[in-house]
DNA sequence: CGAATATATTGTAAAAAATACAATAATTAA
DNA sequence: TTAATTATTGTATTTTTTACAATATATTCG
């Protein structure tokens, strides 16, 4: 290479992740605290710049890793933004993913570069750095229109759940509300959420079945032609 | 900003595009032939590097002017590839984008960088630079999965259409068939389809009436809560 | 133990949408 | 006038979606 291409080697790539979580109150955004420069004593979505020798994917993988200590979490890639003004120390590019995480698993798990870090209702983000309200409000557009179509609400819940549980969860993503006979003969139908036998416990009230999601079957599915949707 | 940072500014950006058409022969993307290194006579993606100054979006649509003359294309960003070793310069992460255009309003348009540029059938894809193969492969499922759900197929067609066209180009994308009658029904039903009152002319069998897409009617619809589902 | 409270579970009829299927119409060319 | 070619259209059946409310199962409290 000649030196003409050298001024175009001055860009850095972040990656900032919109990570979801789930309980009974709601969908839920997990923010960091900032405890450095630029934005420190900021919320914002937990990110960080890529060295140039890892790989897109594993370092958006590592942040989260090192946010919630889990491991093979749900990610996928949403949208990259590179506005020439969005980061005061130069240009920089952010590749944006959205992961789904199992809110119960979640334990804090303090790393050196986030001081904190916090469950946010989605109606209650507060004003965020750079563009990463933007960033948040496209990853709840994908979520809403990837929800439909593939099964990935579970990654969200519990390994068991109930069908009261997971209506109230496509409910909150897809801010409708649905029938709930219509719901359940819906998604049973379907044939890949399997009973497990096991009842809630410690209800005050009749217990609900839990069910699971079995991605053997949903796989099967796929491949005879069938289109999840909801 | 202190001296920490300067390692990760050494990356560069680029910007790729596949640009689809659609003849009575099929779908087809546009490759330019490589007038400079590296891969200098290969066939490629159509992109380029971007300036620190220029913003993402900006310089998809430059490359795409450059290339075609056309204004107003449609242009949807698909995903951003990272590997480490993607590219023989250093790191360059590379923004890829789709593009529809009507194949019939494309002259050839000779850029500085491009010595030549060709229609290939998507079934007849060379082997391509860089993951330009696997970029191409992503953005025919984005392309597939997209048309299905909104009325992005005509951006591929001439104003004036005839609904065996519209047919055979879901057909092509989708790679399935259409039973005639059913297809009509249902395009037709969706009401934002209009008849032009004109016919084919120089055809030598019954001409077919000539229909355009209608934008407005398809954005009240969607007001409405109207979703478009092939 | 019975009653009150709370949530879980289930079926059916009507409407709408999807599917399967083939005859007729309009034009040009011979 | 006939042959050739593509365009256009309707109907009956099946499947899916929708609308709608009564009964069941557990706990808690008198």
């Amino acid at each position: 290479m000649d030196g003409k291409f050298e001024s175009y080697f001055k860009a850095a790539v972040s990656v900032d992740n919109v990570v979801f979580g789930f309980d009974h109150t709601g969908l839920k955004v997990l923010l960091i605290y900032r405890g450095a420069d630029p934005y420190r004593n900021c919320w914002a979505l937990p990110g960080d710049l890529i060295s140039l020798d890892t790989n897109l994917i594993d370092s958006a993988e590592k942040v989260l890793q090192d946010l919630t200590g889990l491991e093979e979490i749900y990610m996928e890639q949403i949208h990259t933004f590179g506005k020439v003004d969005r980061h005061p120390y130069g240009r920089v590019f952010t590749v944006a993913y959205f992961a789904l995480i199992k809110i119960e698993d979640y334990h804090l798990h303090p790393s050196s570069w986030a001081e904190e870090a916090a469950w946010f209702p989605i109606s209650e983000i507060p004003d965020l750095p750079f563009d990463h309200n933007e960033i948040l409000a496209f990853a709840k557009e994908q979520l809403k229109s990837k929800i439909r179509r593939q099964p990935i609400g579970f990654e969200l819940l519990p390994k068991h759940f109930t069908l009261t549980e997971l209506q109230s969860l496509y409910e909150s993503i897809l801010e409708t509300e649905f029938d709930v006979r219509n719901f359940r003969k819906k998604i049973l139908s379907m044939d890949f959420i399997s009973d497990t036998g096991l009842k809630q416990t410690s209800v005050t009230h009749r217990p609900a079945k839990l069910y699971k999601y079995n991605a053997k079957r949903y796989s099967n599915l796929i491949n005879t032609g069938f289109a999840f949707d909801l």
